[in-house]
DNA sequence: AATGTTAATGCAAACGATTGCAACAGGAAA
DNA sequence: TTTCCTGTTGCAATCGTTTGCATTAACATT
C-alpha cells in the first residue's frame, strides 16, 4: 500500500484544482487554505493541508508569481565589461555571491543568477529588468556601466549595485571605501619602509581607479613617488604581464599596492621567481583579504572588505526598496590586516 | 522630444496587447511575429518589431512560462550535508558554478541558484523540482544525499548531477573518476619517496571516500601503509584540525594526500609552521587543480579535474533529458599535474 | 418571527502570452 | 462566374493561482 500511495502520490495533484475536487471544496478556499489565510475554517484548512501534505502537492510558482505580479526571485547580474573572460571566478565576487545567496534564502527568496556582457547586449540591464521574473535586482560590480544603471535606477527602484561610490551618484550602492582603503595600504607600506611605490592593477573599472586615486593622496602626503603598472585581472594574462612589470622595473621598486589579493598573491610568485625577498627587498599590500590572503607564503598583509556585512547590506537595502522606499547608499569602511607581507 | 520620447517609452507598452492596439492587430498577430513565426506577413512583423524596440517592450517570461510549461531556467542546487557552512564559498564549487553560468547562458537559459541543507529541509529537492519554476535541474555534489536523489531520478527525467559515479546508480551523473585520481596520488607520493602515507580530509562524502579508497588501493597494492586523517573543508575547522593531526603524528608520515587544493594549501601552511621541508621531509599532493594550487609556495602537486569539460557535459546532458532522452552518466578521467610539492 | 451580523465558501474575473481553429481576402484554376 | 487554394489574421480558450464580490448558513438580537 505504501507503494502505491506513493505512486499515485507523485503528480497525481498537481493543481490546486485537483485538490479542491478531492477536497470537495472549491480552489479559491484552497488557494486561501495553503497561503493561511484568516477567512477559512480551521478544520477545512486542515483537511486541505493533509492532503497537500500527503500528495506532495506544490503550487505553480510560474501561476502564482503571474497572478501576484511578483515572482519571490531576485536577479544577481554580474557585468564583465572590462576583462570578459572568466571574472566570474574571482574569488572576490564568489565569495559575496555565497553570502548573497545566504541571504536571500533566509528572506524567503530566490536568486537568478545571470553573467553578461554589456559590450555583447548593451541592453542588458532593462532586459533583466523587463523580464517579469525577477522583483529586484542586485548588480554585482559597476563595470565600466556607470552611466547606463544611473539612467535605469532613474525609473526603477528595486536595484541595488555592489560598487564604487561617487559624490552625487543616484543609484544605490554599497561597498568598502576604496579611496580610504588606498590610502591606509599606502600608508602601511611607507610605514614599513618602502620609498618607491607602484600600483599593480587596472585602474579602468571604477573601483580600482578609487583605490589607485586614494593610493596617490597617500603618496602625494607623505612625498614618496608611486607608478601605476596596469594589469587585466584575469590570471592567465596577469602573471605575464606581472613579470614583464618586475622585469622592467627592476629594482626600482620596494613597494607594491596590488588591486586585488588574487593579483597579490600571482605577484608574490613572480617575485619569488625573481628571488626578491618579501618584505625585505619589496613589500606587498593586497586587497579584499580572500581566503587566500592567508595561505601565501608570507601571508599576505591586505586591506579587508567585509563582504558578508555588504551582503547583508544589499539584501536589507534591496528589501527596503521592494517596500517603496528610497534607501541611502552605504559605504563600509576597509580594515587594514597585517600580516607579514609588509 | 527624444526626451519626451524615452518617458512614454519606459512601460507604456508592457503587455502584448498595448503592443498590439498600436499596432492595429491582434495580440495573437504580436505574439506570433515576436517569435518569429513564418505565418505573418513581412510587412506586419516589421512594423510589430520596430514598434517593440521603440517602446523596449520585453514579453513576461512569467506568462509565456506558464502558457508554454517551459521556464528557460535551470535549477542549480548545492546541498550542503556534510559541512554545513559555507562549502559554497569553496574554490570548487564556485569555479564549477561559473562555467555551468556560461554553458547554461550560451544555451539560452537561465540559472536559478538554490543553497539547501538537508538537514533542516528533507523535501529540498521536491520542492524545487515541483516549484514550477524550473525546466531542469543539476546537483552540485551528492553531498550525503544519494539515496534521495536516487528516488527522484526514478520519475523526473530532467536532472544532472555532479559527483562521484557508482556502478548500478540510476541517477545521471558527471564527475571524475576519484578512485583513479585516488590512486595516482598514492602512485606519485611513493615514486616521489614517501613510505607512510596520510589521507587528509573527510570521508563522508562519497566522493572523498572514493579518493581515499583509490589511495588505498594503490598502497595496498605498492605495500605501503595509509592512514585516514578526518578533516573538515570548512577553512576554519580545517586549520586547527591539521594541526592536531600533524602535532599527533609527528614525524611518522612522510607524504600527505589531501583530498582538496584547499585543504592542501591550509596543510602548506601547518607545515611551514612545524618547519617541516616540503617535498624533502613530507609530500603533499592536492586535488582539483584549483587556482590556489599554482600559487602556494612551493606550487602544489595535484589531481587535476577538467571543471569546464564537466560543467560542459552537464549542460548537455541535462539538454539531451529535456529533449526525453535517457542519458548515461560521464566519467572524467583525472590528470596528475606534478609541480613541486610532491 | 423578522432582521442584522458574522464566518465561511463559491464564483468568476483577472494576470499576460500562446495557439488551435475559424474567418477572411485575394488570386488562381476551372 | 464559381470554386478552391493559400497566406494572414482574429477569436477565444488555455496555463494555474489569486482575490473582490456575492452568496449562504448559522447564530444572535430585538
Amino acid at each position: 500500500m505504501a507503494k502505491g500511495d506513493e505512486r499515485t502520490a507523485r503528480g497525481t495533484v498537481r493543481t490546486i484544482t485537483d485538490l479542491a475536487r478531492i477536497a470537495g471544496v472549491s480552489p479559491g478556499t484552497v488557494s486561501r487554505a495553503l497561503a493561511g489565510k484568516s477567512l477559512v475554517n480551521t478544520k477545512t484548512r486542515e483537511k486541505i493541508e493533509a492532503i497537500a501534505r500527503e500528495h506532495g502537492f506544490r503550487p505553480n510558482q510560474m501561476a502564482s508569481g503571474l497572478r501576484r505580479q511578483k515572482t519571490g526571485v531576485i536577479g544577481v547580474v554580474i557585468p564583465m565589461g572590462h576583462d570578459s573572460r572568466q571574472q566570474i571566478s574571482d574569488g572576490f565576487f564568489m565569495t559575496l555571491l555565497g553570502f548573497l545567496a545566504d541571504e536571500l534564502t533566509q528572506e524567503g527568496y530566490d536568486l537568478m543568477l545571470r553573467r553578461v556582457v554589456p559590450g555583447d547586449d548593451a541592453d542588458w540591464l532593462d532586459r533583466f529588468i523587463g523580464s517579469g521574473m525577477i522583483d529586484g535586482v542586485i548588480v554585482i560590480g559597476q563595470s565600466d556601466q556607470f552611466a547606463l544603471i544611473e539612467d535605469v535606477a532613474d525609473g526603477y527602484l528595486p536595484m541595488v549595485v555592489w560598487g564604487n561610490h561617487k559624490e552625487g551618484q543616484r543609484h544605490c550602492v554599497v561597498g568598502t571605501d576604496n579611496r580610504l582603503g588606498g590610502r591606509m595600504a599606502v600608508e602601511r607600506l611607507i610605514a614599513a619602509g618602502a620609498r618607491r611605490l607602484a600600483f599593480l592593477g587596472d585602474t579602468g573599472p571604477m573601483e580600482f581607479a578609487a583605490r589607485f586615486a586614494g593610493a596617490c593622496d597617500a603618496a602625494a602626503r607623505l612625498g614618496v613617488e608611486i607608478i601605476a603598472l596596469p594589469t587585466h585581472l584575469s590570471p592567465d594574462r596577469a602573471s605575464e604581464e606581472i613579470a614583464g612589470h618586475l622585469a622592467a622595473t627592476q629594482g626600482q621598486v620596494d613597494g607594491i599596492f596590488a588591486a586585488t589579493d588574487t593579483l597579490a598573491a600571482l605577484c608574490l610568485t613572480a617575485l619569488r621567481e625573481r628571488d626578491l625577498a618579501v618584505p625585505e627587498t619589496v613589500r606587498l599590500v593586497g586587497f579584499d583579504d580572500l581566503p587566500i590572503a592567508r595561505q601565501t607564503a608570507p601571508p599576505l598583509t591586505t586591506i579587508r572588505q567585509d563582504i558578508a556585512a555588504g551582503a547583508r547590506g544589499m539584501v536589507h537595502l534591496l528589501l527596503r526598496r521592494l517596500a517603496g522606499e528610497e534607501t541611502e547608499s552605504l559605504v563600509l569602511p576597509p580594515q587594514l590586516v597585517i600580516r607579514q607581507s609588509a
